[in-house]
DNA sequence: CCTCGCTGTTGATCTGCGTCAATGTTTTCC
DNA sequence: GGAAAACATTGACGCAGATCAACAGCGAGG
């Protein structure tokens, strides 16, 4: 997941976004050099799966651009997403081979890619990745159990507040911005994804979208461009004190 | 969080699960040592606070005996736990100096604790705790994306029937046991502590409980004492498929 | 022994969200 | 331009689980 830590550490690396460069700031040139050698890029389309659960994973990478999801399904089609991969997301799991989760691009995305196994070997000789490693793997479990919280016990106006807001302060983040003023932004997941997230229906996800524009907490222009006029009015809708905050 | 993997790891290591043996059983001898000589231990009463979210946090370590919870309360008192910690499992943030949750013991605990300076410069010094601490945050990371679908997808009787199946089979890793026959343990929660895990009330715990034991599902000794006597069929109820499950 | 507090159970009722269904809007593609 | 498909909105209705309330069991402490 990105936060705003993480971002301020890919500042430097905008081209590819394992962060690799922040990551061997601190490491011997020619381990950054090694690294840069075994790293490829993947295309994939709106639509398709990047990575199916089960599947062997024969690489870790990262998301250069674009918009992948990460779900899980249960046999009788419940789905769940349990993460939203934006750009400079990490994929993958050093140590593990199977996948544990879909991975489908919601747009068309780019992906930074590392064969496994060198990367893995590197990851021995280069303390500094493993340990930077750990930092992002620490800020997703955080995010992960902040959404623990929202699925677990806030209601669907309260949902959808809290994904607004987390993906407006992403957004604010990715592009620079602060989060003063009105916030302008375009929603990247279709109604449905946005229930998947949230543990509801698309119905009721509609209904709330409407219900907040109705009270003047959000404002629409089409169905996906969004404006927020004030940020503070929004994160009390989420049920969130105003300035902690989730990380996701 | 435990899961048969970090337990297997436990196993040479049975008086202090930091697991700071497997973690160094690679290293040299002296950086175990050192380990050793930082280590002390505290003790806190069942129902007590071992951190307090936003506290600062001088140290991590792990539980020796007990069971303690993780959780996030919302400013109403709506409370969502996060996290169950057994014996072995860490806890603490390399990194980061103030707690994100509130920690409470669920029951007189002991825990094996590091200084958190200390710990992290033998961090840097020592590569593979690193990689070992990465190793189980990426577990707990799976376990907590396991429960997000549990809390977002899943009925109340399948969200009882996921906490017993995964009680159940911890229960027999700890003891050694296969989860063959009949399996019999103590709850290790209150209806209210279930209910906060599972995002319920604690009526309908108690009410889906009552359910599942009128079915044959399982069998009530007491309030607390259960007996499962068919594995298979209460991982059906918990929409699990009978072999993959949950990691927690 | 009795009382108090804590934990758990069960019933009655209410309500937020899911389900089913109809319709509108936008995009795609011939 | 028109048809079809994908995406979104809105309404009617039902139900799973929340809420409110009463009560039972049990250990602790006077």
């Amino acid at each position: 997941m990105l936060n705003e830590r993480s971002l301020a550490v890919h500042q430097d690396c905008s081209d590819c976004p394992i962060r690799h460069r922040a990551v061997c700031a601190r490491c011997e040139t020619d381990e950054l050099q090694r690294l840069e050698e075994i790293k490829y890029y993947r295309r994939y389309e709106a639509g398709s799966h990047v990575i199916w659960s089960g599947d062997r994973m024969d690489f870790v990478g990262s998301v250069v651009s674009g918009i992948a999801t990460l779900t899980q399904t249960m046999e009788d089609g419940r789905t769940q997403m349990v993460g939203l991969l934006l750009p400079s997301d990490f994929v993958g799991r050093p140590g593990r081979d199977t996948a544990a989760y879909d991975v489908v691009a919601t747009t068309d995305i780019v992906m930074c890619c590392f064969r496994k196994k060198p990367f893995e070997d590197m990851m021995v000789r280069t303390p500094h990745i493993a340990q930077r490693l750990l930092e992002m793997t620490l800020d997703e479990l955080d995010a992960a159990r902040e959404w623990m919280l929202v699925l677990g016990r806030k209601t669907a106006r309260e949902k959808i507040a809290s994904l607004l807001s987390i993906i407006a302060r992403r957004d604010a983040t990715l592009n620079m911005r602060g989060t003063e003023g009105q916030i302008v932004f375009d929603l990247p997941l279709t109604r449905e994804a946005m229930a998947d997230y949230l543990g509801l229906t698309l119905e009721t996800v509609s209904r709330q979208i409407s219900a907040l524009r109705k009270d003047g907490v959000i404002e629409l222009e089409g169905k996906r461009h969004v404006t927020i006029p004030d940020m503070g009015r929004l994160m009390e809708e989420a049920g969130d004190d105003a300035d902690g905050g989730l990380l996701i």
